[in-house]
DNA sequence: CTGTTAGCGCATTCAT
DNA sequence: ATGAATGCGCTAACAG
């Protein structure tokens, strides 16, 4: 029924070994034959199985690129670009192996399904997994995660972290990428210092994740210099409320905000969609962006640039990071020194923020 | 070295057929035995490999979702639903068998890529692939995918359409659930119509995809309907403009139909991301919305109502119809009668369309 | 309910 | 440069 490649052996006149020779293209064939055996290969629509191959070489074409959200563009440019430079050179054709097949995998943030996910690809027996976003911060979690990743790299497993802190004394990872996102968070907040903010709220991304930890300690980081910070936990506290990376819990957080602290001059969402729903809040209000209260968020994605007025964020190279972590994968490129390399966040100052209310020079 | 069905099996004093029977949980087992089993697994950190069990079952657990753009959450919110309904019932364990990988591949819009992936799931053996988003139109490649769907079929993959509509005469597709772009389009045309505007400038998604087709005709419908189009093709043609689907499009089409016909009162853009980008232009010459231009989208992501004004759009149940997808690809839902099923799409009617100029109520 | 047997389709020695 | 033979790790009959 289905065709084999020793039928493709037969119909070229020759021996299994010299079809998967050919396909494979490690190994030299002459040139009559290697034709004698694409043209049998596309009579007959042959195409390789794929799990007896990678039973028989113990590996696969397999590469998995794990993302926290498959709905929030954050991750979507990031496994874009990883899976441009990973698979699928694409002539349509692709009758030889050798193909990478990149393939994302959306956690939705749960910890159980990261595991699983990984479990699954390791099952595959996955030729590279990249981790793409912050990390899961509980020490269980981590534990297990680190000893996962051990074993999967023992197999043979490439692994590559994009947008995420390095795990410790974790040599497992072949590279490590990640994001600036505490100097990030503290440029942006000591940006709104320099404008004269006194009281600024924060829409802190999930408990327990690092980039919410990361950024809201450059927040936090920045206030203190600025003497702007109480001496405890609680005064901190007191303008930051957490909630998911998505619109309405910055919309939400941002009501709650006001309500505490009706004096508040600037929202510093966690991320722009956090901010977005940050604006309608305030806009709900009866406030206006910049002049009552300005909003600042973070990562930069496309449609930051065309709010009203324009969103102040922190900008992340999401591609370019994504194609790097894509190359790493493929071992196409050296890793950086010790495996890690932090990448710059860039301030972008846009319309929606301004001197507060009574202190704009005149 | 790596650790086989057959150490479990010496370990837990049984044969390897009934750890496979355990793992795979489709046969009865005595309790006391699988317990037996288990443990075995766990202390031996034992992985099925995935490939091994593919080639002796000649099934794999695969599933492949393909988007034609992975960084927009269109595509997102659809496979996040298909794969939330597919994949890792998620105990984080997972020793056994059985769980599907659901797998999300991003051909970028490209026929040859969503050929090669085809052709890569069809390699794996895939149990299900699910096709997101509107279809080339190019008859050579409807011919090439009708005939690699085909084969796939053959196979026992099952064949979900999601977004997109039917290929003539074929059953190799188990179900396509496709929304209803040409109502939705026609409806959105006829409100702005409605609210007296004449002069409608189209912002078209890129040539030769059904989705773009559709949705341009249901505007040109309604237009036509209400006396508003010209007879020839050209008249319709002054006042659109096709691009692709992201904001940088709408950006530019706007000001270039801003510059044919300085009298349009309002632009439709093919989704809501290219709205967002014809906003931008919009502003950028002076002009508010929705008082001097109204402005529309298609789809209803999030962001559409946090924008400034919030935006009218054509609201798609994009995770419902995900989820579906998923489902049936699982074989968890019978299809719909034929195969076919019109996913419905809804007039959300909101601040940035309101009447023209000179032509409100007073 | 459990053990035994025989491939699944291919890559890779080793020959030639 | 090509062919023949072996086994990858597992599932699916078939017995018992």
């Amino acid at each position: 029924m289905t065709v084999t490649l020793a039928d493709v052996a037969a119909r070229a006149r020759v021996s299994p070994a010299t079809v998967s020779r050919v396909l494979n293209g490690n190994y030299p064939v002459a040139a009559t034959t290697r034709e004698r055996v694409l043209r049998a290969v596309d009579d007959l629509d042959y195409v390789l199985n794929g799990p007896a191959s990678s039973l028989a070489a113990a590996t696969s074409d397999l590469v998995g690129i794990l993302v926290n959200d498959i709905a929030d563009p954050f991750f979507g440019i990031m496994a874009g670009a990883a899976q441009s430079e990973i698979g699928v050179p694409g002539d349509g054709t692709s009758r030889a192996g050798g193909e990478k097949l990149a393939v994302v995998c959306n956690t939705g943030g749960s910890p159980e399904r990261e595991l699983t996910y990984l479990t699954l690809l390791q099952r595959q027996r996955a030729a590279a997994v990249v981790l793409t976003g912050g990390a899961l911060e509980d020490p269980g979690h981590q534990a297990a995660m680190a000893a996962k990743l051990g074993r999967l790299a023992d197999a043979g497993t490439r692994i590559v972290f994009c947008g995420r802190p390095p795990l410790p004394e974790n040599d497992a990872v072949t590279a490590a990428l990640t994001f600036d996102n505490r100097g990030g968070g503290r440029r942006l907040t000591e940006h709104l210092i320099s404008l004269g903010h006194r009281r600024i709220g924060y829409v802190a991304g999930p408990l327990e994740r690092t980039t919410t930890r990361h950024r809201l300690e450059g927040h936090r980081a920045a206030m203190r210099a600025a003497g702007l910070a109480g001496e405890g936990f609680d005064a901190d506290d007191r303008l930051t409320v957490h909630g998911p990376y998505d619109r309405r819990s910055g919309y939400e957080a941002t009501l709650e905000l006001l309500r505490r602290e009706p004096g508040v001059t600037a929202i510093v969402g966690a991320n722009d969609s956090v901010a977005l729903g940050a604006s309608a809040a305030v806009r709900e209000q009866g406030l206006r962006i910049p002049e009552d209260i300005s909003v600042a968020g973070f990562d930069d994605l496309p449609f930051s640039v065309d709010t009203v007025p324009a969103l102040t964020t922190v900008r992340l190279p999401l591609y370019e990071a994504g194609a790097r972590a894509g190359r790493l994968a493929m071992g196409a490129e050296t890793p950086p020194p010790g495996g890690i390399a932090t990448i710059g966040a860039e301030l972008m100052v846009r319309g929606s923020t301004a001197p507060p209310r009574g202190d704009r020079p005149r």
